[in-house]
DNA sequence: CGATGTGAATGGATTCACAGCC
DNA sequence: GGCTGTGAATCCATTCACATCG
């Protein structure tokens, strides 16, 4: 299925390049949209999308105009088409066989996964090193060894790596996939991956996070601290306040982005 | 709720505000320069740092320039100075007690990581629902229940929030850990928490992750199509092509971010 | 009317390019 | 001479505000 036959477009690369930030937003939207879908919402308005999603009503709907005119004024937008529309956008028509490479605890809660967001992303290699681990299935599939990587991302056409190993490993690992004719590597390894310039790299660092979350309470502290010249006590909240949300939304980033376990059910042992 | 204190407005708050952007490459610097100090490099030019941190050498620079003038001109930066002066600015000088909700493999994974990014960031806390998993000890730590939340990082002065649950669980979890007073969440999972404005919330999700690259694999394919026009193959890398890296960096993204399992010796059974 | 869609304005972040200093 | 530090210029993203149309 081609999808879209030909979109308008007479020239050529009708690449109107939708903003990268804008992309990752796309698909939170779509998750808010199918969870609506399955509640039996068929329209929604930019307000009420927009709050469910996090983000304000004028972004969201910039971040929609880039898929095309596909509202109603006065009325809102019909939540089937804006979900066949993003799944459109984002490539969710055709499908992305994974690999996954490093089957510790994280690797482990991946493959379980089994077939990811909604399908799309059926996981169809598990590699790893430790040889008590070769053969073995987990979630159903057997782990091969590292250095079968590059034969068996070909011969699977594999399509997306994801890196899970230590972070000496990583860059090896990195370089079979590569090898293997993966398109994009998603790496959960706390290394800055070199690789050739067409392979798009997204990378989850934990460690990363967790020094951003703590530059915050630092700032919050300092602010405190400088606080003092109007109050003594600038109240730690050593016991916490009882506040509820309720608020639009409060975070508001913009880049974030990034894997998630998501859970269902695994339960480790 | 008052909750935070008042922010400091204009007058004081000498805060020079770095941005958010380089908060999280300042963690990367980080932790590449952690390695060169281990290798007992003293020195380091902005063109060395940026390489192995994949940026440009003038984002670099820039970068550390919020810290403050800890170069030599002519010659470079110390590392144990850019080193001690990033930890500073990140708040790495604070310990940051963690708790993780949601005891499932990727809770177990985090679990074991037992105390984080070259410490700073002990795990304190651990919560799932499930009650054959309460009081078990995972990475040392006895699990409690989730009611107990509120309860327990209050006693334990957690200040951040890991959650690791599934979805629908999500967001309850994230009422208890802001009545536990905690300050900062770090979600797994895939729905946008709710949260007042004073508390700050990083996400990884990793269905999102996914999709930005189904987006520029579809992104690719379509520009593939298009060069039709041109030659009749355009090289789909079956087999695939032994390129290796080398180069500048080529991904260059800015803005990711996000949790990375990391690796270290988790093997999961 | 009411809500979309979008040019124009604003604000951040990246890059350039060069002055300043060792 | 070489490399840092930084204003100025550029580029991208967000927000505003309103024309547009069902």
């Amino acid at each position: 299925m081609p999808a879209v036959p030909a979109e308008g477009e007479d020239t050529v690369v009708r690449a109107k390049s939708i903003p990268e930030a804008a992309v990752a937003r796309l698909a939170v939207y779509l998750r808010v949209l199918s969870g609506m879908a399955e509640q039996g919402l068929t329209t929604v308005s930019s307000e009420e999308l927009s709050a469910a999603a996090g983000v304000n009503s004028a972004k969201l709907r910039k971040d929609l105009s880039y898929l095309g005119s596909y509202g109603t004024r006065g009325v809102g937008y019909e939540v089937q088409v804006l979900v066949s529309q993003i799944e459109r956008i984002l490539g969710l028509t055709r499908q992305h066989k994974v690999a996954v490479v490093g089957i510790g605890n994280l690797g482990h809660a991946l493959a379980n996964y089994g077939g990811f967001p909604g399908r799309g992303f059926p996981v169809e290699a598990l590699f790893d090193l430790d040889p008590d681990l070769i053969g073995v299935p987990v979630g159903g599939l057997p782990v091969s060894h590292l250095e079968d990587i590059p034969r068996v991302c070909a011969e699977r056409q594999i399509s997306i790596g994801i890196i899970a190993t230590p972070p000496t490993a990583a860059q090896s690992v990195c370089d079979r996939l590569v090898a293997g004719g993966v398109q994009c590597i998603l790496n959960f390894a706390p290394v800055v991956l070199q690789v050739p310039s067409y392979i798009e790299v997204r990378k989850v660092d934990l460690a990363v996070e967790l020094q951003i979350l703590s530059f915050h309470v630092a700032r919050r502290a300092d602010i405190a601290e400088a606080a003092l010249e109007n109050q003594g006590k600038p109240g730690l909240p050593g016991t916490a306040l009882p506040v509820d949300n309720g608020n639009g939304n409060g975070n508001g980033n913009g880049h974030k982005g990034a894997g998630t376990d998501g859970g269902r059910g695994m339960v480790v042992r």
